[in-house]
RNA sequence: CGGGAUGUAGCGUAGCCCGGUAUCGCGCCACAUUUGGGAUGUGGAGGCCGCAGGUUCGAAUCCUGCCAUCCCGACCA
């Protein structure tokens, strides 16, 4: 076990926040619920960024920016969106300080706000507002936009990345001429979400859809993807939603069709956050630290010369920059520590925290044999292996140890998914083996609400690959078409 | 917002019941010896004891108020 973090099976979640602190990812700000993204944690995101950002440009959408502030007035006009938001909006009143004269500074009620403006808790509002402006015919649709933000929910109770007061995201909001095409974008956001998940986070998902109680405010439809953590709890790393007409009625966007008839344009918005960096986090890491994937590695490989003087040091150096040369020719992204103020040894432990995939250590006894010792931090396993060739060798450890991570978060998956056919054996799966619970439903919200208030289970998702199956509800008896997906949940 | 707890050096803590300006460890700085898994020794620096009042000759300690954080609920990307 490392220095300073709790093992995760004593306290998972103090062994998440240990992680989150130590490893200099985030910590705790002045403002309450609301955390600092440190440098290595922000690379991290950036990596996330970069290839999501790719992602939605390769599907054709482009990036804009809209206001942080949004009139409380748009808030109102759509009914279940203003309903499922108005309990966790900080408002803007004012827009001046002032001196009390005892040396204290005061909000100067003189400067109150004619309307109120509201810190986005997500953009729809204003973007909508936007788009009527922007649409008139069939052939301004598609709309197809992303926006990289930060949005403001103020959440009872907050955890570092899971759940912050602010947070960071991208929020994607597109404008269609048929439902149906609205339908297929938010089917393929809710894939390239999935895709990102397994490909770079190696976080494997389930893709599926929302019951009515836990879809979005002003959501028709709310696809989703779910992944399931080490302690057994469901993380939700993603949302895509089919909206409907509902904001465009809501905002007055309409467009002419083909055939010269005004109707309203169809809508769907879509979203990750900073909770991905949580989920990366929970998913793979162990009492040692984390556990990066490759691919968003900031540093995928670290090389530790061992050396006893100046002359030794010089000569490893020179070794290890015709192999980063090497290296970085492949894109690999490699950090030499020729640091002379650590000990080897603290410098493994402070890598193996930081989750670095790949160690190479070099010393006297390399340099004669012409080899170096190659350590993994998904296996913790380490072997000295030659200099010839190192870098090839080095090129497909980094392929195979982002399969590796993968493999091994779906192996638990499938190992802590289980099916449950009565309500007593659900209840005792939730206790004794938490994980997805496959379990039959009568498909009314109140009888999900109950298995919600006595077991705080929820319907996850609606798997998309279901198959159907007669069966009968494990709380009601009353009949079922199919088994959904249960679990307690972050 | 309800229930519980806690605020003492960068971090973790002792002292509080029973008032007399603060203990220990980690970390930090200097030097020496070290360097293949978180080094050792010697010396040193670092504190408005969460904030504001009150009691007292004197408050980390007692009293009142406030603020913040954490844990458990309800809410949630």
């Amino acid at each position: 076990m490392s220095k300073g973090i709790i093992s995760k099976d004593e306290d998972y979640s103090q062994w998440f926040n240990d992680l989150v602190i130590k490893a200099d990812l985030a910590e705790h700000s002045a403002v309450r619920g609301c955390m600092v993204i440190k440098p290595y944690g922000y690379s991290i995101w950036e990596k996330m960024q970069a290839a999501l950002d790719q992602m939605f440009k390769d599907t054709g959408h482009s990036n804009a920016y809209f206001p942080l502030f949004i009139p409380k007035s748009f808030f109102s006009k759509e009914a279940s969106h203003v309903d499922g938001f108005a309990k966790e909006c900080a408002v803007v009143t004012h827009y001046r300080l002032k001196n009390d004269g005892n040396g204290n500074i005061i909000v100067d009620e003189d400067a109150k706000l004619e309307e109120e403006l509201i810190v986005r808790p997500t953009s729809e509002t204003i973007i909508w507002n936007t788009y009527r402006g922007w649409i008139q015919s069939y052939r301004d649709l598609p709309l197809l936009i992303n926006q990289w933000a930060n949005v403001v929910r103020w959440e009872m109770r907050t955890r570092l990345f899971l759940r912050t007061t602010e947070f960071l995201w991208q929020e994607g909001h597109t404008a269609h001429a048929t439902a149906e095409e609205a339908i297929a974008e938010t089917e393929q956001m809710l894939n390239v979400y999935a895709d990102f998940a397994e490909n770079w986070l190696a976080l494997p998902v389930i893709k599926g859809r929302k019951t009515a109680n836990e879809r979005f405010a002003g959501a028709l439809d709310t696809y989703c993807i779910e992944a399931l953590m080490q302690d057994g709890k469901a993380l939700q790393a993603g949302t895509s939603h089919f909206l409907g007409q509902n904001f465009a009625k809501a905002f007055d966007v309409k467009f002419a069709n083909k055939e010269g008839k005004l109707d309203f344009v169809w809508a769907t918005s879509w979203g990750v956050s900073t909770r991905l960096m949580g989920a990366l986090v929970m998913a793979h890491s162990d009492d040692a630290g984390l556990v990066l994937p490759p691919k968003l590695a900031p540093t995928q490989v670290v090389i530790v010369p061992i050396f006893r003087s100046d002359e030794e040091l010089a000569q490893i150096s020179e070794y290890v920059t015709a192999l980063t040369k090497e290296l970085k020719a492949k894109n690999i992204r490699v950090k030499y520590d020729n640091r002379d103020t650590q000990r080897p040894g603290f410098k493994f432990a402070e890598y193996e925290l930081k989750g670095i995939p790949l160690r190479v250590a070099i010393g006297g006894r390399d340099l004669a044999n012409g080899t170096v010792e190659l350590a993994r931090r998904d296996t913790k396993t380490k072997e000295t292996v030659q200099q010839a060739g190192l870098a090839d060798v080095i090129d497909n450890l980094l392929v195979e140890i982002q399969a590796n991570i993968y493999q091994k978060a779906l192996n638990f998956r499938n190992e802590n998914t289980r099916e449950a056919n009565s309500y007593e054996e659900f209840k005792k799966m939730l206790d004794d083996t938490p994980g997805f619970i496959s379990a039959h439903w009568d498909g009314t919200p109140e009888t999900e609400e109950r298995i919600k208030q006595e077991t705080k289970a929820t319907i996850r998702c609606i798997p998309l690959d279901n198959k159907l199956e007669a069966g009968t509800c494990i709380l009601s008896g009353k009949p079922s078409i199919q088994r959904v997906l249960f679990a307690r949940a972050y």
